[in-house]
RNA sequence: GCCCCCGUAGCUCAGCGGAAGAGCAAGGCCCUCCUAAGGCCUAGGCCGUAGGUUCGAAUCCUACCGGGGGCACCA
């Protein structure tokens, strides 16, 4: 990455500005490089001097200058000037930067790649939805940062496993087996009375109709049981093949059950009553949540025997770490906010690595249809499906939109405004960039004189527009760190639209198959095709189409 | 009552210690020219309020005000 090199540059600076006695010695800081707001302040900047003013005492622009007189030799700077009150500013330069372009056509796809994770093994849980009923606009959210996160750790070194937990026992599935069954006698004509809890989703009458079909009338003697384990295989199904809409796959799939069946839930508590984190009391076990700074200590195993869903949550991050992972990312709900810290410190309390668990907590979506904001319960009958929402605005639409805000910022996502702009979708403004790489490129017609040149002079690209264009496509990498650092995919989107509107300002400015000389036309198609590459890969990035034509 | 998230342009939101931004909406321009699903220009801001920390605060701390969400031997 750039900055990188420019924060080496100048620490080597620093260096020799202290060996050659202009600087007092004194402990070198991380050496922050920003990209400045305006154009006037050069490609890259530092601050470095301003911080080193105190320590150093000495006034920061002379700090600045010294930096400046002492940056070593090199091809990527071309200028350095000390700014305002003791910014250094650095101007690229213009042929370092157009060489770049052949760096990254001979890189190809993963030309942006950087390697924070070294190999390292990574674990992104999401979407996580029990199999009682159809995924949500919410669980769309939830999958949405899950998918483009583990694809963001991909492309910055880690070994991403992606993973979903769910439960398919319990007093919910109970519930959802008596739901169909309740159903289907409803469809046979019998009188029923169908309680308020139970699940009024239209889908339960479907899958009651279904079983009807497969198995008979004789299917309403049936108890509970064999409804639930239909249902909950049509259910997950269903979830798979709405996921699949959206191009989410998991690799490992975990049940909740087997750390009933292992024994694991029973070992967490005997190891935390060894360590003194448990104790008995009432008749219930109780984690000493009061240990970790928490208000009151927590229910592990209620008075009846039957654990509490804290307890197989312990377990299951304790069988992460276990797998080894280093990075484990939990895509959860913000009502999930108040129990992440009792997992947290209990593992730790274990005397694991609490650390590797990295939650991230999404708001909440608020579906807004015909004015009227629509709640999202899977037990209430009048909740839209993600898969009508990707119905309505289609699928790469809902992988951009879903990612487009900072997960702790609530975003309300209205179909009829998605609707109503369409023509001003951005989805379609980077894809139709993307289409427009590829218009070109199609036209490479050796009989018409345009081929594509691996010979061709890269050099010769110095328009602003195309110098604006080539940064952008080189940006991707700070990107991504950035994206992976934070484990916030929704830099991506912004990043999107920048390197979009890089290419349409370039492709107004800059004609290619028309330029002045062959040899400008030859370097150009090297640009176009490097802008193909990098809006393809963002694109990949946020699991998006990349097409052709439009 | 306690905890978490959010208050930045008319709207939706980026920026989260270093030199106030984008998209949409509004007004005006640009197709004999590689797809106008594009580009350009204009206008629009005590960055919720008040203190504090700092050479420097939209950004960190405290209090308050608004909006949302969470606080069970429910999952």
């Amino acid at each position: 990455m750039i900055p990188d090199r420019i924060r080496h540059l100048v620490e080597e600076a620093l260096r020799a500005a202290v060996k050659a006695g202009d600087l007092p010695e004194v402990p070198v800081p991380d050496v922050p490089v920003e990209r400045p707001k305006h154009a006037q302040h050069g490609d890259f900047a530092t601050p470095v001097a301003l911080s080193l003013a105190r320590p150093m005492r000495r006034a920061p622009r002379q700090i600045a200058e010294a930096i400046v007189r002492h940056l070593p030799p090199n091809a990527v700077i071309e200028r350095a000037d000390v700014a305002g009150p003791g910014f250094v500013n650095f101007h690229l330069s213009p042929v370092w930067v157009a060489r770049q372009v052949d760096n990254v056509l001979a890189k190809g796809a993963h030309y942006a790649d950087v390697n924070l994770g070294h190999g390292r093994h990574a674990q992104v849980e999401f979407v996580s939805a029990n199999p009682t009923g159809p995924l949500t606009v919410g669980h769309g959210r939830n999958a949405v940062i899950g998918d483009t996160l583990a694809n963001v750790l991909e492309a910055t070194g880690w070994n991403v496993t992606r993973e979903y937990y769910y439960n398919d026992a319990g007093r919910q599935m109970r519930i959802l087996g008596e739901s169909v069954k309740l159903r289907l006698l409803e469809v046979l004509g019998h009188p029923v009375e169908f309680p308020k809890e139970y699940y009024q989703g239209e889908y339960i009458v479907d899958i009651a109709r279904a079983i009807l079909e497969r198995y008979g009338p004789e299917a309403a003697e049936e108890e509970w049981p064999f409804f639930k384990e239909i249902a909950q295989e049509m259910i997950f199904a269903d979830i798979k093949a709405t996921l699949e809409r959206l191009g989410i796959r998991h690799d490992v799939l975990t049940n909740e059950a087997s750390f009933y069946e292992d024994g694991s839930i029973w070992r967490v508590v005997e190891a935390l009553k060894a360590k003194g984190y448990a104790y008995e009391e009432d008749g219930a076990v109780w984690f000493r949540a009061t240990a970790f700074g928490a208000d009151k200590d927590r229910v592990l195993v209620r008075s009846t025997g039957e654990p509490t869903y804290r307890l197989p949550d312990i377990a299951y991050h304790v069988q992460k770490l276990e797998r080894g992972f280093e990075l484990i990312v939990d895509v959860l709900g913000a009502d999930h906010v108040a129990e992440m810290p009792d997992v947290i410190n209990a593992v730790r309390a274990l005397g694991y690595e609490a650390d590797r668990i990295r939650p991230i907590f999404y708001q909440f979506v608020t579906l807004v249809r015909h004015g009227q904001a629509v709640k999202m319960s899977t037990r209430r009958a009048n909740f839209v499906t993600l898969d009508e929402v990707i119905d309505e605005v289609g699928g790469d639409a809902v992988r951009f939109f879903m990612v487009s805000r900072s997960h702790d910022a609530q975003m309300e996502f209205d179909l009829e405004l998605a609707k109503a702009q369409s023509d001003e979708n951005p989805v379609y403004y980077v894809q139709y960039a993307h289409a427009r790489t590829a218009g070109i490129l199609e036209r490479m017609a050796p009989e018409r004189g345009v081929i594509f040149d691996p010979e061709a002079d890269v050099t010769l690209l110095t328009h602003p527009a195309e110098k604006a264009l080539i940064g952008e496509i080189l940006r991707l990498s700070e990107v991504l760190s950035q994206c992976s650092h934070r484990l916030e995919p929704h830099h991506l989107t912004f990043y999107a639209r920048d390197l979009a509107r890089a290419f349409h300002i370039f492709y107004r400015d800059c004609p290619v198959l028309t330029a002045e000389t062959a040899e400008l036309t030859a370097a150009r198609m090297k640009l176009v095709k490097a802008a193909q590459i990098a809006l393809a890969r963002t694109l990949a990035l946020l699991g998006m189409k990349a097409p052709k034509q439009m």
